[in-house]
DNA sequence: AGATGTTCGGTTGTCTGACAACATGATTGC
DNA sequence: GCAATCATGTTGTCAGACAACCGAACATCT
């Protein structure tokens, strides 16, 4: 029934369709590094398109650096080696196996992030943290209801740590990567997976991560950390009740 | 003398100029979430170029989820959560400490990738983490001219890592990441200083790490790695030879 | 012959103007 | 009062033109 009400797909705009595909058939090695693109009038008629949509589309991928540009020349294929952006597609959503592979990555950058807090962390961070804390253990309390706002208030939490680090890098490309985990993510179902094992005891790892920023003592946020993502991934593995979307 | 041959800058092209502009305000915080943007005939005329060109800008930043644009109603600044790409922009690199944040988020991703290649590696990825440390020793007794080679050893070693971890985000966030810090750091001084503590007792690290994929044994390959990067942080932090270009 | 200037065709970069698709609010008709 | 309609402003797309630029072939000079 919620999902009758969910958001309608918007028609999908000339540029990033094109831009998708091309993407897509270069990642795929259809088209390979130096390769010469034919040139733009020639693309827009393939493509059935103006030329300033096709131009808006490279555009795009030169951005990324997956296209490179020369006037006066043509377009070429760009080495991989110039990629300048990590984006993250909504094809990354497709199935769970790959939902766990962002978990990875979340997992190490944050525990670098815990790392680096311990001795960074200013007083005003502490106590962001300790809010966090606190929200978990009262969403906690709210029961089945309670289980989006834990959701949320873990993120915030790691969210925290990594504005703690002083690495503003790290911040934002945990910020990146949450969000786009979550937004794919915000059917309640996965929320309350993702949190049903949740308990005080749960509620502790986190502490011990804050114990240790607190304290100072950078090995030990290491492990706490580690040790949480470890069992969170352990928790989400042995739920086979998500579906593979 | 050789500088005065050096590269010419290109002088940039306009979209690439403007969409610049306008993300530096957003993440300034000029722009704040929510906020309409002017029309694009008004900001075309107010940036003094086409619309065409004006849309090619507002296509980059709409791609990074900074923009977003409804036909009919006008383009507004999306909220912060909408990002979907992490960027590495030329700005990264103006000091010396940036580099090194630069390198935490790398380390912490590498140190999961060990980890996870522990348990994932197969036959051919252990056979290629050989040549890599071989091509190190041949760099090392090579001496200062094999400075660049000992640098791309390394690099290609915990590539090899990543793809042996099984998690292609892991691989590719990796590679963007190395490539953009290498792209910016060409420079051969800085290779060398880089490079300059080099032994076999570092070519050791590596090896420790390759043990433990080997063994099929992640706690050692995670501490092994973790060591790895912890002890050339301090490496580096300890050179103050590095100008901060 | 070799180096230097010139022309030429093709490609990307930019500009201009127009129309289509769409959303919002005001107007009209009942 | 209320629904349908229209007017207006915005983004999305299209079409054509010219400018800037590059590479190669050609012409010219020493």
């Amino acid at each position: 029934m919620s999902q009758a009400f969910a958001k309608v797909a918007r028609p999908r705009r000339l540029p990033d369709e094109i831009a998708d595909r091309m993407a897509e058939a270069i990642r795929a090695g259809e088209l390979r590094p130096g390769d010469k693109l034919p040139s733009e009038p020639s693309l827009a008629t393939r493509f059935g398109v103006a030329r300033s949509v096709l131009r808006e589309a490279i555009s795009q991928l030169r951005y990324d650096g997956l296209i490179e540009a020369r006037q006066g020349v043509g377009a070429f294929i760009a080495d991989p080696r110039s990629r300048s952006a990590f984006r993250i597609g909504p094809a990354c959503f497709k199935k769970r196996q790959e939902l766990l592979k962002l978990l990875q990555l979340r997992s190490g950058v944050s525990v670098e992030a815990a790392t680096l807090a311990a001795t960074a962390r200013r007083p005003e961070h502490l106590a962001a943290l300790e809010d966090c804390l606190d929200a978990m253990r009262a969403a906690i309390v709210r029961g089945m209801e309670g289980a989006a706002a834990r959701v949320d208030a873990e993120l915030r939490f790691y969210s925290t740590v990594a504005a703690a680090s002083g690495n503003e890098y790290l911040e934002e490309f945990l910020s990146v990567l949450e969000n786009r985990i979550l937004s794919e993510l915000h059917s309640v179902a996965v929320k309350n997976a993702m949190a049903s094992e949740w308990s005080e005891r749960v509620v502790g790892e986190h502490k011990a991560v804050l114990v240790s920023i607190r304290d100072m003592d950078p090995e030990a946020a290491h492990d706490a950390a580690r040790r949480h993502f470890e069992r969170a991934a352990k928790r989400l593995a042995d739920r086979t009740d998500i579906a593979d979307v």
